[in-house]
DNA sequence: ATCCTGGAGT
DNA sequence: ACTCCTGGAT
């Protein structure tokens, strides 16, 4: 009960210091962002963005997204990030395209098995992938090779819009130093804490794993900068800059 | 525990 | 010359 208002303190803190993020569903040129209204339900997306965001969110793992962006730019530019076309694609060529995600020679694998899955399992239909009951599509995606929990949460939030609370380093560190959950704390137990205190709304979800980032990158960095931090006032670290 | 392994900021 | 990044597999 304490939790709950915690968290949801903690939200509209980080929205009314950063705003929006906007990552999904990118807004069209010229119109503003939607701000986020608890209950409100964004737009669906297309099998076109769905497929999109599948691929950045594996071509991001540990990884800045910046670069993942590159590899799409690259992708697009060749006329590539197409399902088929990118499946088509020799691997030496996929990887040279994505060479700014790190492990292209992975990725390259990674991508190419995720499509040729998607073409064998549901005949190249994203929305057939995303329209699958999440308790059963979560499993499906911890099978592939190169899609591990955190990964599929992010497909199943961001492309597939289910209520699933992504937890990566950036919520591992933001957490722990807010005092709520152990460095120890399993993805699992990250993800019931978020699960339990809030309500299952993805809108909700994907807002909130997006300012995470944001304030991760920005104040609740490694080397925090907490005399600027907009959680200050709640968090131990900032306080006694204990460890 | 190690491997994979580019780009940008400091 | 460092650090860090929306990880996953072995």
């Amino acid at each position: 009960m304490r939790l709950k208002q915690r968290l949801l303190a903690i939200y509209q803190n980080l929205y009314t210091s950063y705003g929006p993020q906007g990552w999904w569903p990118t807004t069209p040129p010229g119109k503003t962002t939607p701000v986020y209204r608890p209950g409100a339900t964004s737009r669906r997306l297309n099998q076109r963005e769905r497929w999109e965001i599948m691929v950045g969110a594996l071509l991001t793992q540990n990884t800045t997204w910046h670069n993942a962006e590159l590899c799409l730019e690259a992708l697009s530019a060749s006329g590539s990030l197409d399902l088929r076309e990118l499946h088509d694609l020799p691997l030496e060529q996929l990887s040279g395209l994505i060479r700014p995600a790190r492990y292209f020679n992975q990725k390259a694998q990674r991508l190419h098995d995720l499509a040729g899955y998607v073409l064998e399992a549901y005949g190249g239909s994203i929305a057939a992938l995303t329209g699958r009951p999440p308790a059963e599509l979560r499993p499906e995606l911890l099978a592939l090779k190169g899609i591990g929990q955190e990964t599929a949460d992010s497909i199943l939030l961001y492309a597939a819009q289910y209520p699933f609370f992504v937890i990566d380093a950036f919520t591992r560190r933001i957490c722990h130093r807010l005092g709520l959950a152990a460095v120890s704390a399993s993805y699992g137990e990250l993800q019931d804490l978020f699960a339990r205190a809030l309500p299952a709304d993805a809108d909700l979800f994907n807002e909130y794993h997006a300012l995470f980032v944001r304030h991760a990158v920005e104040h609740c960095r490694p080397k925090p900068q907490c005399d600027s931090c907009c959680l200050r006032k709640s968090c131990r670290y900032g306080v006694e800059t204990v460890d």
